[in-house]
DNA sequence: CCGTCGCTTCGGCCGTGGCCGAAGCATTCC
DNA sequence: GGAATGCTTCGGCCACGGCCGAAGCGACGG
């Protein structure tokens, strides 16, 4: 059992508007200096500095120092998943006021492809994940998925090796192998879990994603369409 | 994507002591009504109520109307999901002094057997989930699981239809059917998920359990000892 | 019908905490 | 060395929101 108040004491790190932000900046898995985070919030860098020492005390966030920066990103995926599920319930919440407001045109890379903490999302990541169902590689039953034998046997060929995938050195013990994860433009599940962050970092790897400046988009590079569509049959 | 104000919105609800206390609560399952949550909050009716009304606002919690005393619930199974997965990163914040202060020895039966939000936990919990590792019903993958085939008839034997699961007019979609939840006076892994729920439920309905009063504790009855160890060799 | 009970609304008090300007350290660059 | 950059600390302002007492409202029960 938890304090009650350990899980308000989180609960209003995340509760706030500007650290909010900050946390959402950083679910793509990047690591963003204070000035960017500030930027990102709308709010002063002594003011985010603040934020990111209340985050960085309760090991919401890490720090890193690297020259005269400071490179801040998400602890552990377990907090990745945490601001995921609250995402998820406040989607769920009573519409403010009207529909959704039409996701501006400009947002169509991203809606075509783009990381999701650290694995595929958009277009790209629900066909990616259409393939492997499709294939059996791996099967979702609702919120829960497992990798089979062919799939462990497809992600070898893919040259990523489903043993090593604990052996980062962190070994977070709560981090799924394999799960789905909604995809908010989509609306449908695309891969997450271990394998999910696996898969997409193999693709950045191989140079069949780029990342686009510094957002969250991917670019699908020629010879990744060459790879996508001769290994799951995807024409982005 | 979500805005960033409405996670917060979220989140803020969450991280109020008050409201996490009667969140926390309300994680069993049952509906309580406005004063038992003031209780278990530390604060007056009058306070409860603008807490409540909040809550409710917001779409966390339902609340019933019953003669003269109103009955709140957790609204979706996701409400509950999102706070589990705030005590997660809460109990793996930097402890705040010393070690676990020793879960007090009233907390027996707790441990023992309780609920957590509508599956089981303690001792029972765990042992009822390795019976059915053990006998490869389900299968955990980290912190996904399926349910086999062999678990799919073993379930059906004991009344319980995987097909009807879904069919509780409310059809969570997110609903996950079968996951590993961590038990935090184990911790260890039990059932939780739709099919947490509906063995649990299954096991009050045949009395093999029993509610200790108004609390979370459950209790074995003569009848309940014999057949979990006629069905799955569990003494407890 | 009146008393009790459960709950809500109102009003006012007060503390917590976010915010920024100014100033103070570091680090890097010229 | 001096200037610019990145970030933090300090101090003070201010508003949001939690808290309770008092009062009101509806339901139940004798």
């Amino acid at each position: 059992m938890v304090s009650t108040n350990r899980i308000a004491e989180v609960a209003t790190l995340v509760g706030e508007p500007a650290r909010a932000a900050m946390l959402s900046a950083l679910m793509d898995g990047r690591a963003l200096t204070a000035t960017e985070l500030a930027g990102v919030a709308g709010i002063t860098p002594q003011t985010a500095s603040g934020h990111l020492a209340q985050l960085a005390d309760a090991r919401l966030i890490l720090v890193e120092r690297q020259g005269r920066h400071r490179y801040h990103r998400l602890a552990t995926p377990d907090v990745a998943r945490m601001i995921e599920t609250v995402m998820q319930v406040a989607s769920a919440m009573a519409p403010p006021s009207r529909a959704l407001p039409a996701v501006g045109p400009r947002d169509a890379a991203m809606r075509r492809a783009r990381l999701c903490y650290d694995h595929l999302a958009g277009e790209l990541g629900v066909a990616v994940t259409d393939a492997l169902l499709e294939r059996g590689a791996v099967e979702f039953e609702d919120g829960a998925g497992i990798v089979t034998d062919a799939g462990t046997a497809l992600l070898r060929d893919l040259g990523i090796a489903l043993d090593d995938l604990g052996d980062d050195g962190r070994r977070r013990s709560s981090r799924p192998l394999c799960r789905p994860c909604l995809d908010w433009s989509e609306r449908r599940p695309h891969l997450a879990g271990r394998i999910g962050a696996a898969l997409c970092a193999r693709f950045l790897e191989q140079d069949f994603l780029r990342r686009i400046g510094n957002s969250r988009a991917l670019s699908v590079t020629p010879k990744g369409q060459g790879a996508l569509r001769e290994l799951f049959g995807i024409q982005m």
